[in-house]
DNA sequence: TCTCTGTCTTGACGGTTATCGAATCAAGGA
DNA sequence: TCCTTGATTCGATAACCGTCAAGACAGAGA
């Protein structure tokens, strides 16, 4: 289980870019964030590892919701942690993928609207 | 400027996905914002514009911070704005774009971790 | 009308990506 | 030790994407 992972470190920066706009070296750390939620297998991958909150996420339980086969989900899951937003771990037979909130909160914080609409 | 633009207001329904896993259609929809934002050129021209707040970009003042030609910087508004992120409207020789705030909430609000850190 | 400037479209090229079958690896149990 | 199951890696293929040169289009001004 040996990747390059993205420094996660680096994107914990982030004010809402209605404020502020992005410089290039910014912009390519967090595009890489986005890229990989950017096909609908990956991010409702993400969504469903997510949603179980701090918890953890077995694969088994993952493949079949999609129709694609399991190499192909493999592949996406592989995106996901090159990306720094999840991460795994093998407990006997089965391997374990959990979320990183801190990955996801700086993306989050980019998009964030609020200052345009005070009061929506 | 007649194109296939995104419906915003499918997207304007989002929980975040520490709290509820996305269907099927919801993540199809909601990748194709992703994907958008997956360039960092894309990305940053994207700031440039928001960064106005409500207010418009030439894209005049866009052409020359970036390294890219003129076709290419084209091409990115062009997806930026069929995925319904931002729109333009063109006043004598020049183009104005501006930030669609209805299309970006979303994206930002899905990815949002604050129920899981709850005092960061 | 002609010309100039700003922007977009077209067409093409090279690199990247999603997908799958087959093979491989890891762990548990017989 | 061998077999079975879960998950990943490898290799190949087809589709997609970023980029640019050349050309087309829109508007302003002479």
């Amino acid at each position: 289980m040996e990747l390059e992972l993205t420094d996660v470190s680096a994107l914990a920066c982030c004010p809402p870019m209605v404020d502020e706009a992005l410089t290039e070296a910014a912009a390519v750390d967090l595009a890489r964030g986005f890229k990989a939620l950017g096909d609908p297998v990956r991010l409702r991958l993400l969504s469903m590892i997510a949603a179980r909150g701090g918890n953890e996420v077995c694969v088994c339980d993952l493949t079949d919701a999609f129709a694609v086969k399991g190499p192909t989900i493999s592949h996406h899951l592989r995106v996901l942690r090159e990306a720094g937003l999840i991460d795994c771990e093998r407990r006997g037979t089965w391997v374990y993928y959990w979320v990183i909130p801190s990955a996801l909160a700086p993306l989050s914080q980019l998009l964030d609207t609020s200052a345009l609409t005070p009061t929506a």
